[in-house]
DNA sequence: TTAGGGTTAG
């Protein structure tokens, strides 16, 4: 038998066959059987929401078909959504279940859709809907948040926007809240936040998921001042437009902003859920103080959120501990999670990386690939700077060339910038450059930058100058990489080339980020030093223990390395220049306020340079201190003359 | 029966 609404799906023309007479054709029921009835539908639906299988379903559907229900919409609607929900294809199942039913109600057509929209094709759930409209069959204003949703996942600005304008008035859903705020999120997703906002200023009425939508949108996007201004108009805030501002100040690098909205929020007396939790130890990993980090730990556990039990507030953990260089800390709390999901074993490989512990991070990832966790593109990102810190080349190479054989990772430009790291730094400069030339997308800022940074660190001023004129193009007004080029022919020897770059900067007005260093003192107290400062009210102590430092490591044999510095000088300034730049000043500083048998953290916006590094070795073998500095990129641990990047970083 | 917050890199 071709069921009715087959041949609907398949006919251009309308059938002659209106609502009334499909009415008419319902048998009469009586009240009592219609009351058993009504039950024992009721019973079926619970048992499919209890299924989680498609032969638990399928033993239901059989089950309603002997209980002589197999017309029954509310049921079928119901069946057809649990096999969305466990991802069973429409196609040939579900569909069938539909057309087996002779008068389709809106809701077991909308189950249909929605199948569709979050199955794809989208076309398909869209063609559903034309047909379902031919029938004079009214969409409810699940059909249209189903669709929304559909056009949100596969991007269909313009589809949405038809659906929108179509739908909106055919329904009567003018003031449907449901409707308007899966169609705010739709139109955000799509990338156009403005029809996002219009949608908002132009509702009838709006509820907190209405505030939020936005107020997330603005915070993806940027734009934290138009968030915060949602944010305050907001009437009642609820546990999830709380949690909205924290994450999305961590997110833009506002991690003293986030922890104020955090504190309003528990004044504020709103309950603290892991989500929260997890975008307040974010923004503890960004501010990267001992202090902070304990205290995002003491009140994750306070609320019964430790991470033995909370995979995301492990992983997050972690991730905080690797960026406040305890990466031993980080390990504890990896061992401890019974649960461990990708995030948890990958921000423990970038943590083993950025410390410098390439072994770990490679054991790790063997770990891993035993498991039923999967590596993404994040995992790789991880075992590639791994090998890149320990200058494995070989290794890099195998990982990379296996990722997408083995691991179905296909490579994306940041795996070509890590390769083009590791090469270079491991001072293979044209194998560099070719992979550049090879790759299958545009290379980026990031992978010309690996290449300059490399040429750098050799002193190759023939490719940094390719490197460098193609970063100019791309990012004309970062001065890190006219800083970069200068530096190479600096060290080339290249005075007259050093001062067109510079000229070059100062035609542009860039100016220069300032190095800097910081340390956490007493009770958290950041102390902070530039290069050349002694503006701290200390400084005379701080001068004192420097020249007692250089003295000490002078007779050990250390010797100033001039070239650290890119200015063409005479030798004696140069020395003076090295003796304060912010990194040992806040060591000599470290040294004096830190207990002897702790270890001196300091924190450095830039990259260390050789000078202060081989200073750092020297430093941590005649003090028996362990000195740990993050840099821009990574943690040094210098132990008895010996730094745990293995002199490459 | 549908809608809002999340962690890893750069």
């Amino acid at each position: 038998m071709v069921s009715l609404a087959r041949k609907l799906i398949a006919s251009r023309n309308p059938s002659p066959i209106s609502l009334e007479s499909q009415e008419a054709l319902q048998p009469f029921i009586p009240f009592s059987r219609l009351q058993e009835t009504k039950l024992l539908e009721s019973h079926l639906v619970s048992l499919l929401d209890n299924c989680s299988s498609l032969i638990q379903i399928k033993q239901v559907h059989a089950h309603v078909i002997r209980k002589g229900l197999d017309q029954c919409c509310y049921v079928l609607a119901k069946l057809l959504r649990m096999l969305t929900k466990i991802n069973v294809p429409m196609n040939p199942y579900p569909r069938l279940v539909f057309h087996q039913v002779e008068y389709g109600n809106p809701f077991l057509w909308t189950a249909l859709i929605r199948g569709y929209s979050i199955q794809g094709p989208l076309e398909e759930a869209v063609h559903l809907y034309n047909a379902m409209r031919r029938e004079d069959i009214s969409p409810v204003s699940f059909t249209l948040t189903a669709l929304f949703k559909g056009c949100s996942d596969e991007l269909e600005l313009n589809l949405g926007r038809q659906i929108h304008c179509h739908g909106i008035k055919l329904g009567g859903f003018c003031k449907d809240m449901f409707v308007h705020n899966t169609l705010i999120d739709m139109y955000v997703k799509c990338g156009c936040l403005d029809c996002g906002r219009k949608v908002f200023d132009e509702m009838y009425e709006r509820d907190v998921i209405s505030w939020t939508s936005l107020i997330v949108a603005y915070s993806k996007a940027g734009d934290m001042a138009a968030a915060v201004e949602l944010f305050e108009r907001l009437p009642v805030k609820d546990l999830v437009a709380w949690t909205a501002m924290v994450s999305g100040c961590a997110r833009n690098g506002k991690p003293r902003e986030a922890l104020e909205f955090f504190h309003r929020m528990q004044s504020a007396g709103v309950e603290t859920d892991e989500l929260t939790l997890v975008a307040v130890i974010s923004a503890c990993a960004q501010l990267g103080a001992a202090k902070y980090a304990n205290w995002a730990r003491d009140v994750a556990e306070g609320y019964g959120f430790g991470p033995a039990n909370h995979v995301m507030v492990g992983s997050a953990l972690i991730d905080m501990y690797s960026k406040c260089g305890n990466v031993e800390e980080a390990y504890k709390v990896f061992e401890k999670m019974r649960e461990k999901n990708v995030f948890s074993y990958s921000s423990m490989i970038v943590g083993f990386a950025m410390h410098g512990c390439a072994n770990a991070a490679l054991d790790l990832f063997e770990e891993m690939v035993k498991t039923e966790v999967k590596p993404n593109k994040v995992t790789f990102i991880g075992v590639l700077m791994a090998c890149t810190h320990a200058g494995l080349v070989e290794r890099g190479r195998d990982l990379f060339d296996r990722m997408e054989k083995h691991y179905v990772v296909e490579p994306s430009i940041e795996h070509y910038a890590c390769m083009i790291d590791l090469l270079g730094r491991a001072g293979q400069l044209e194998e560099a450059l070719e992979l550049i030339k090879a790759m299958p997308m545009e290379p980026n800022s990031g992978a010309w930058g690996a290449l300059l940074g490399a040429c750098r660190i050799h002193g190759n001023p023939e490719i940094a100058e390719v490197a460098g004129h193609r970063l100019f193009e791309l990012e004309p007004d970062s001065i890190g990489n006219y800083v970069l080029l200068g530096n190479t022919y600096a060290s080339a020897g290249r005075w007259e080339d050093v001062l067109e770059v510079r000229k070059l900067i100062k035609q542009k007005l860039l100016r220069k980020d300032p190095s800097r260093s910081w340390i956490e003192g007493k009770e958290g107290v950041i102390h902070e030093f530039y290069a050349g400062d002694m503006t701290h009210p200390n400084s005379k102590e701080v001068k004192e223990a420097l020249e007692d430092l250089v003295g000490r490591l002078k007779s050990c044999g250390y010797e100033p390395n001039l070239s650290s510095v890119p200015y063409d000088l005479s030798e004696e300034h140069k020395r003076r220049i090295l003796l304060t730049h912010s990194e040992k000043l806040a060591l000599a500083y470290g040294l004096l306020i830190t207990d002897t048998g702790s270890a001196i953290r300091i924190m450095k916006n830039l990259r260390i340079c050789e000078d202060c590094h081989s200073f750092m070795c020297g430093a941590s073998q005649i003090t028996g201190r362990e000195i740990i500095v993050r840099d821009n990129k990574r943690f040094h641990h210098f132990r008895n003359g010996v730094c745990s990047c293995g002199n490459f970083w």
